[in-house]
DNA sequence: GATAAACAGGATAATCATTATCCTGTTTAT
DNA sequence: ATAAACAGGATAATGATTATCCTGTTTATC
């Protein structure tokens, strides 16, 4: 069991939008490249992000991605969501629903159990933004330099 | 992204064994059946809750298993452990790592959120026992009946 | 002792989810 | 008109999970 990979590359890939100048955008290729993911995988990725509203997409000649939320707003958990989508850690199997068939009212006590796990697993992820989190990291000059290089517009 | 199945039905396997009298083994393959998973593939499944020493496993005709701890000192996260392993959640995948060789001491930001994270997930799953997350499930005449039957010695 | 029923554990196959590629279509700056 | 970019469907490669098989060991019973 593992988080999926394009998780932790969305939320770099959003701390790289998170460095762009207004009215500029960045081709995927180029986030792709930069992050180290196959460019033809990391769009399906990007678009994930975009249908979420976290990222817009240009399309055309010197389109690309840019934020559409400001970093402020955007919290780790909506990229999570945006990626692994709802119950994504744990849902249930019903194995005991077949070993006891339970009536209707009884909450089933370890779905109960897993659901607060899990809630309070999104309660933290919530507490962070891009902002709060890569407060540092946007010091970095090498990043924000590539950043000036590889956007259009 | 998903929990592994057999996390679910390894604690369904505990509850059964939780209603046995002492003395006696449930063999894996009743387990297996029981619960509705391939008998096979179960037994390995048994084997690590017997490697992290939950349950005990007796060879030999008229082997089985049974619990080696009480059902109040089986916490739902040592199940979880036993079948998941550590870090089960997330691991850095180091894609910021290339992007901006960080000095020694500054800790990773996201590796850090995700940490936090996955232990708010584990202490929950740390404040239940299979004792206090089934006291209503012991009151099901049915299993005890299945136990009964089945079980051996 | 021989036999049967159970677990241990390695090797291997089947299945399924994730990751990667390819291709056709649409948008837009030049 | 052309080129560079995104959209999205179809499909392949990879990797993890689940399932099967087989050989070996333990132990109760005959
Ligand atoms: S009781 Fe709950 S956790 Fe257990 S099988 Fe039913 S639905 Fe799943
Ligand atoms: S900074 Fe942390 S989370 Fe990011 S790539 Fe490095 S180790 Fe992973």
């Amino acid at each position: 069991m593992q988080i999926k990979n394009g998780f932790e590359q969305s939320v770099y890939a959003i701390c790289l939008l998170s460095m762009l100048p207004a009215k500029s955008v960045l081709p995927g290729e180029a986030i792709s490249n930069q992050i180290g993911a196959s460019p033809t995988y990391f769009q399906k990725i990007l678009r994930k992000l975009s249908d979420s509203d976290l990222i817009a997409s240009v399309p055309g000649k010197k389109g690309g991605f840019k934020l559409k939320k400001s970093p402020s707003e955007i919290r780790i958990y909506d990229i999570f969501l945006a990626i692994e989508g709802q119950q994504a850690l744990y849902y249930s199997n019903n194995v005991l629903g077949e070993m006891v068939p339970k009536k209707d009212k009884e909450a089933c006590v370890l779905s109960d159990l897993m659901e607060r796990a899990e809630t309070s697993w999104i309660t933290v992820l919530k507490s962070e933004t891009i902002s709060s989190l890569f407060t540092e990291l946007h010091k970095e000059k090498e990043l924000q330099d590539w950043v000036n290089q590889n956007l259009v517009q």
